[in-house]
DNA sequence: TCAACTTTGTGCATGGGTTCACAAACGTCT
DNA sequence: AGACGTTTGTGAACCCATGCACAAAGTTGA
């Protein structure tokens, strides 16, 4: 029986998926001293509906004053905690290449409720370095790490031909949330979450949107020389 | 009047987002010397339903066999022209840290239509270097650059609180495609495309689901002690 | 040639998500 | 205290996406 709401109900997905933009703005309006935010205002600065917006709080509980808006603080607090980043997350990087020496040292990382627990690549000329105070090892240490200090989610940065194998021994070890940066689909057990990030599917993604515009505007050209 | 359903049809943005998986599924499928794959083997190796595959691959027009399946060739070669992909798109890269550095280098970057043509960074400790044979300069130069060798697509790399000022130097001297790497939602013109890739957003929603999945074995235990 | 089998392409139903529009609730001002 | 203006929270309508189920179309084998 428990009294929150964001343990009671069921936040639908696409809900979930604008809770860190929200947070995130509220955050920087918190830094600017800004104190009550209404439905509109707030809205207005993610790019979303107000409407919308309303809805997707609405899923968390009822933290708005009507006639007045939102507290910044207590709404950023609230999403946190429906997030789960009151307590903090133990995460470990495979594949210690570019990108990963990019995530490990990209800022978001510790802001909030992320932690680097662990590095990890096979490659002997990298064993030791340290990236962040961490030092990498061969991910053959992961599993007694995990036994020892747990981790609850892995991140993969390897080259796609090694996504799998890196898959397996997180599942293997224990680990049941992944991030794959690899262009690769994973296979899993049920119960193991897996997202993906791809760059290449964005290109692909903007390079059809930028075809159309040229093609718009190609057929128009072509309409006002053969009416 | 265009012959090529591709070009005359509206292609749902749910299926886009899918073609660029599909597209590199079956490059991989010619590469181990596969000729025809049917919809069910094809959707089984990407992880939807075989249904939503016939159906996405119905919008760009009518490339199957009945009773055989696709020609694995033709179909990629289809989704290559439906996304864009046989024309090859310039891309400039703002912002060399390490992520920027990781993005050059990606090898995702080259294979299918895209090549750099740009890298920019206002640090002088990074000018003249050369990543992927390319050199980081000034993003001021980043204009006259466009005007004799155009750009189509911009990425973001930068820190949070530059990219607005970033964005608006790419709208501003003409690009209407941008990837946007870091965590600030931007302001454009109507008609300048952004996508985000944000790596904390993606942490989060992680977290989330990692919270839920605790939350449940947590109430199956109380359950237990407590029937 | 024809029957049996396979697989596509699609009409239709179902479900989620988004948006509209408004009553209920709050603060403020007279 | 009461009327007025503002903003939330939400029922209801709409819209898009997903999944089912089957007819149409093709292949294979006798």
């Amino acid at each position: 029986m428990s009294a929150d709401p964001a343990l009671r109900r069921e936040i639908p997905d696409a809900t979930v998926a604008r809770l860190p933009e929200y947070l995130r703005t509220l955050s920087r309006l918190a830094e600017d001293g800004v104190l009550s935010v209404s439905s509109e205002e707030l809205a207005a600065e993610v790019g979303v509906r107000s409407a919308q917006l309303r809805k997707d709080l609405s899923h968390l509980g009822s933290y708005g004053v009507r006639g007045v808006g939102y507290d910044v603080e207590t709404l950023a607090l609230e999403i946190s905690r429906a997030l789960g980043l009151t307590e903090d997350w133990p995460v470990a990087i495979v594949g210690m290449g570019n990108l990963g020496h990019a995530l490990a040292s990209y800022s978001g990382f510790v802001t909030k409720g992320f932690r680097i627990v662990g590095l990890y690549d096979d490659d002997p000329a990298l064993a030791d370095e340290r990236v962040v105070g961490v030092a990498i090892r061969p991910l053959a240490e992961l599993s007694a790490h995990h036994a020892v200090d747990p981790i609850a989610i892995g991140v993969i940065a390897t080259p796609a031909p090694a996504a799998q194998a890196v898959c397996d021994a997180l599942v293997g070890a224990g680990i049941s949330s992944i991030l794959n940066f690899a262009p690769a689909v994973l296979s899993v057990p049920s119960g193991v979450d897996v997202r993906r990030v791809d760059l290449s599917t964005e290109l692909q993604i903007l390079a059809f949107h930028a075809q159309r515009k040229s093609l718009a505007a190609g057929a128009l050209r072509s309409a006002v020389v053969v009416p």
